[in-house]
DNA sequence: TCCCAGGCAAGGC
DNA sequence: GCCTTGCATGGG
């Protein structure tokens, strides 16, 4: 049980801004020390100064992966400063990060979130963890749809007890989506999983699979849109022209746009 | 009470 | 292909 901590600069690394973006559900903010769970792993996050911020975790290969600290987010900000609503945005949100989170939990976290609230998500997620620690596959099988029901889950259950057991037979190769760029990924998710469409799919690919040609449009990306472009079109046609906007930083530009929209508005 | 929440599936056209 | 509708649940 030994404990490693990671010393981060926060200069582009703000807990509250990674935590609060959308991305993650499982974590706790609280005012010396936040917590993040992902898998059956925890770390620590606090301010050691106005400069530097520490993580202190046992896997710290793991944490140094999942909070993307190769990544020189400096660079991303100034090629995304200059487009449009840019600005404001990532100002507002300058320490975000784009977490490398799990496949598995990822798509079952945002089949549980359509059409749903963020509380609610949090609390039923919170409800098919044992111990802290993210159900398995085979936990997950062992649930019938009456047992998610009773989570809260709601019609959500179909899709959760169907999406199991397709992953378990293999009937989808999510190692083959790394080699697929963000439309066929897209396509290829929702044509094989349940309760995953092309929001929910965009989601897994920006947040587990790290792809940023994907740009998740939900409620707050709709408001953001009117915004740039003042009319309001179908969300195929919006998600079009936000990647022909922001390109390969799409995914980026999706959070600090989603991140600055939604915290105005709380 | 009605509206909304990080939408999706199914059916009609 | 696009458009409409029904859908569980809880918070504001």
């Amino acid at each position: 049980m030994t404990r490693n901590d990671i010393i981060v600069p926060r200069k582009d690394f703000e807990i509250n801004h990674i935590l609060d973006c959308g991305q993650i559900f499982r974590y706790e903010i609280n005012n010396s020390h936040s917590i993040v769970y992902a898998l059956d792993k925890k770390a620590i996050l606090y301010n050691k100064s106005k400069d530097e911020c520490i993580i202190e975790c046992e896997d710290k290969e793991y944490f140094q992966n999942f909070f993307d600290l190769e990544c020189d987010y400096g660079k991303i900000k100034n090629k995304l400063i200059d487009l449009p609503f840019m600005k404001d945005a990532i100002k507002f949100g300058h320490g975000i990060r784009i977490l490398r989170q799990d496949i598995f939990e990822m798509i079952i976290s945002f089949i549980i979130s359509a059409n749903n609230n963020i509380p609610r998500i949090k609390s039923i997620i919170n409800k098919l963890c044992i111990n802290g620690r993210f159900p398995s596959i085979d936990n997950l099988l062992d649930y019938t749809i009456d047992d998610l029901k009773k989570v809260g889950l709601g019609y959500r259950a179909d899709y959760i007890y169907n999406t199991v057991r397709i992953l378990k037979n293999n009937d989808i190769n999510l190692n083959e989506v790394h080699n697929l760029d963000g439309n066929q990924a897209n396509k290829y998710l929702t044509q094989n999983l349940k309760g995953v469409g092309p929001k929910v799919a965009d989601c897994i690919l920006l947040f587990a699979y790290h792809k940023m040609d994907v740009f998740p449009v939900d409620t707050w990306i709709r408001k953001v849109y009117k915004d740039i472009y003042s009319d309001i079109t179908s969300d195929k046609q919006m998600r079009t022209r936000l990647i022909s906007t922001y390109k390969d930083l799409s995914g980026f530009a999706q959070q600090y746009l989603f991140y600055h929209k939604r915290e105005l508005n709380k």
